[in-house]
DNA sequence: AAGTTACGATACGTTGACGTATCGCTACGA
DNA sequence: TCGTAGCGATACGTCAACGTATCGTAACTT
């Protein structure tokens, strides 16, 4: 007779959820959120199909829970330099995790499902805003600091750096390289002063 | 005996052609681009289905042809007022094209679509750096004339612009207002000279 | 060692969408 | 006014994906 929490779990329950995850990723990545297949994520992750609905009751809980999964990012080091230095870092951080990271594939797939689903909208603008606090903080913390003009809005400010390289992604053919973010910032914010370079 | 350019067309196929065309972009913009289904489409226009594929080869022609016509807006008026103010009319029409607009409405789905398809990904990137000249050329000539700051890089600042106003469309759950425009310059590129206000 | 349970494979019924074909009807052009 | 051709309706065959059910196997727990 179980208690009222099992004491350990079966290891293949959690391989299971795991791999499958990962095989969803890749499938919002490369086919979207219109084309999703379940059967393709259970083929990709070599599992039956029996498994994947035996975790989740439908495609779309598998597809929230693996959007809701993919938020693991390092966070940028922040523990030294000018608040330029730090700015750079994060948005430099911000370009490559769009460009190379799982993250970066299932943007487009992530902006469709918002527009298409409320539970997956809110989400999806939940997390964003969660992701802005730092640069938003790290902007008037410069401000107060006196390294950057004391006259810009710093919400409104991080959104035209992030905004940038989001627009890069999403409507170009040259996604924002993070040796750009140098450039972005001396654009957005003026060059810094003569003695800093 | 027709000669080698008919001399009438048939008023019925340009009227279902265009009526088409407009069902699909309503269908584009409230389902996207992976649930689009060709019969609602055909429901939608209150057309055979018939007349669809007697017009389009298939289901990708139609998308294709469908976002073609989306991008057709009445230019802004760039005829009067001072460099900053025409840059304010400009954004304040982006941010009004994207909450209001079929295109507004059809971004996320071709955004998707841009991502999954070669062809339209290309037209995509061609007409959005098309649409991005004025802008540019305005911010340059802003620059030259003294208005804007001189080391700003133009391409760059009009990427933070626009990049600010798609950003709140496609990651946030407040859209830019149009209102929002001037502060938004103030911010990107600094408050105006106090004569000016 | 024994019992349990998660697993993969596979078959199944159902639905929905694709794209084709047919056929009267009627708007159009001459 | 007459022939043509675009039209809507509808039926069709095909296929792909959904989600369910079954079953023998093997991994795990105790």
């Amino acid at each position: 007779m179980p208690t009222a929490l099992k004491r350990t779990v079966d290891p293949r329950i959690e391989r299971s959820r795991q791999v499958i995850l990962a095989a969803a990723l890749q499938e919002l990545g490369e086919i979207g959120y219109g084309g999703f297949v379940i059967e393709s994520v259970a083929a990709r992750a070599g599992v039956g199909k029996s498994t994947i609905y035996r975790h989740w009751p439908d495609k779309l809980a598998l597809i929230a829970d693996a959007f809701a999964h993919l938020h693991e990012s390092a966070p940028t080091d922040l523990s030294h330099g000018t608040p330029r230095e730090k700015l750079g870092r994060i948005l430099a951080h911000v370009a490559a995790v769009l460009t190379d990271s799982a993250f970066g594939a299932c943007l487009p797939a992530m902006i469709d499902a918002a527009e298409r689903d409320a539970a997956l909208r809110d989400f999806h603008h939940r997390f964003q805003a969660e992701a802005r606090k730092p640069t938003v903080a790290l902007i008037a913390a410069g401000i107060a600091s006196g390294d950057f003009p004391a006259d810009r809005n710093p919400a409104l400010t991080a959104q035209a750096l992030l905004g940038a390289i989001f627009f890069r992604r999403l409507m170009t053919a040259e996604p924002f390289a993070p040796a750009e973010a140098r450039a972005l910032i001396d654009t957005v914010l003026g060059p810094p002063p003569l003695q800093e370079r």
